[in-house]
DNA sequence: GCGTATCTTTGAACCGGTTCAAAACCTTCA
DNA sequence: TGAAGGTTTTGAACCGGTTCAAAGATACGC
């Protein structure tokens, strides 16, 4: 049947063997070479290049040293998202960053579906992990809980305080965002929110907002609110609209708000991604921005620059975060590290004083 | 002292032990459950449960089952550059792609400095590499054949014919973009290139260019030139300058080239990188493109569609060269694998006829 | 009551290394 | 010649699991 044997390789033992010295001795030569004697050594590495053996197996060390060097970074997309969502991208440049500067390695897990996101986030092999939380968020923490490695969650706030997250101030984000809107003289508000609930979308209610379970788009929603309200702007008639940030749930809070004898002059988008899909709708629709709406952002993703009008956007230190995640796992193992980041306003063209006519 | 014994965290005996079963009943418990008596597995489960045991360490497992699943990524740069540089990220969207469907992992692994990059080959756990061929491809490959796991080179074609390589056919690739130019009736031609040894940049002879170490910029130098010829062009008359893709090295070319009497009318780029560069050096310099030169790239990356003026260009299919590695590591391993793809003329904006008082 | 077929569980071998206390070996010096 | 001191080498224990042939248990048919 021919050869059928397939070599296994040569192992440590039969480099040692072969030498005629012990498995620890030829254990020495590869990772400390300097105790052992010169004579020794040599024939060692003569034996191991004799059998065709190139090193010992990382597999092997991998069990006695403990330690991967190598930290996860998880979400509940596919992998592709982190080469192509601007935010990921980014993020991950400060995690690439800081990882680097440890000599530490990268492993993407995700899933294409929630088996194989179990198995992966069960099987990796790393000594932490970073949990891009966006939906999915609470099976990524449980699953990385039952792991009992660190791991850290980042950019959605987590109301569990018993967590590692490094998140931005998203209510003060979402503050400094209404104010800027305040101030140049808006007050006719629309909110383009986040998912508050999995999969949800549509006209949102202040029960539903209260009891979101994506921290972040409540925390952005309080914000804009509690900013609006030392404005003496009535709050509770600013339509909020929660969509899943793609067009098919955009389109449909958009075509609602302008259809609306007195559309918002101000368009409060919960992230960039939302805010340039808005700016899309109203080219086309032939409004103006910022000259019949202004729009803001939330993110700060390169791509606010490149847009039709630059995007004003609440700018988040994105590549800041990424680092200080890996820091967390890495320098902070296991204990809690919470921390949150402040946020900028970056003003660019998409916001300007509302129409002369609708100055009140 | 206080505690410091540091815990180390039940392992399967102590759930067998607790559960009054011997370890390999408890193995099975979490790996084929359905052979293990509902009695027993519960048992064992409860065990685990109140020793704190969450499910076998992958470590473990990882030594007798063999495989990792993953794969890495390799390159000599730092590890951002996945994320940041356009051709690697569109590269990495068609590997993870593939990985996606394979239910594989990625690993990336890069080096800050030269000692990173052996010990971080050297310990990857991973499967098998795709290795990202820039400079300092032989270090990558020798370093990746010690390891002695499948391997597969990209982009960069390598001449040594024993390694599995996935990439396009740069010589045809560099002919299909001098014909562009020249039925379009450019006779006047400069060639920007890549590197053809280390580091190398400045106007190179043909001696340098026969030596070159990367193929890829060789070989599109062939690709160019053989074309020309057939279309009786004095082709020792054309101009190739040696860049490393940076200002640095294109801008003294482009200096020489257009402080000429007869500047060149077609400018042919190794690369879209360095086509972006000439792009903006040549509108600062207010030289119209393609109104007085014509300037086409290599790769085909996205922001060819964004330029000023978009630019015409040879597209690789990058997504599938990453598509098709992943299956070589797959499904061939060790088997030496060698793939070579088409590219396509994708013509924009930077490409049109010459001047009319430059038509001989 | 007994042989047989089926279902469970066991226990030893194995995956490929690292580690470290103790043993062996070498020098040096009184 | 022997004790002290320094340098190498050894070998067993360990890292945390998986696997599989064989033993043990249980059910079934006659």
């Amino acid at each position: 049947m021919g050869k059928l044997i397939l070599d296994k390789g040569p192992k440590l033992v039969d480099v040692a063997n072969a030498a005629g010295v012990s498995k620890g001795t030829a254990s020495n030569v590869f990772n400390r070479p300097e105790i052992v004697s010169k004579e020794v050594r040599e024939r060692v590495l003569a034996a191991a290049a004799s059998i065709g053996y190139s090193g010992p197996d990382p597999k092997g060390r991998l069990l006695s040293a403990g330690k991967v060097n190598a930290i996860g970074v998880a979400t509940v997309e596919p992998l592709g998202y982190f080469f192509t969502d601007p935010f990921a991208r980014v993020l991950m440049t400060g995690i690439t960053e800081a990882c680097d500067a440890n000599g530490t390695g990268i492993s993407l897990v995700s899933a294409a579906n929630e088996d194989e996101l179990i198995w992966n986030v069960r099987n990796a092999l790393v000594d932490g992990f970073i949990l891009f939380c966006l939906e999915g968020a609470e099976r990524l923490i449980d699953l990385s809980r039952e792991r009992q490695l660190p791991f850290v969650a980042l950019a959605f706030g987590h109301r569990d305080e018993t967590i590692s997250v490094v998140a931005v101030d998203n209510v003060e984000g979402a503050r400094v965002a209404a104010r800027h809107m305040a101030e140049l003289g808006h007050r006719d508000f629309a909110v383009l929110a986040m998912e508050f609930q999995e999969g949800g979308f549509g006209r949102a209610t202040p029960e539903r907002i209260a009891r979101s379970t994506f921290s972040a788009s409540g925390d952005r929603v309080k914000g804009y609110l509690d900013e609006l309200a030392s404005w003496n702007i009535d709050t509770s008639s600013i339509p909020i609209f929660e969509t899943l940030a793609g067009e098919a749930t955009v389109h449909p809070a958009l075509e609602e708000l302008f259809s609306s004898p007195t559309p918002p002059t101000a368009l409060l988008a919960q992230s960039d991604r939302i805010a340039f899909i808005a700016l899309d709708w109203l080219r086309a629709r032939g409004i103006s921005v910022p000259g019949d709406v202004s729009v803001i952002g939330f993110d700060g993703v390169p791509e606010c620059e490149r847009s039709t009008p630059p995007l004003t956007t609440i700018q988040q230190p994105i590549a800041e975060i990424g680092r200080r995640a890996v820091k967390a796992i890495l320098d902070h193992g296991h204990e809690v590290w919470r921390e949150t980041l402040d946020v900028e306003l970056a003003v660019r063209k998409s916001t300007a004083p509302p129409p002369a006519r609708r100055i009140r």
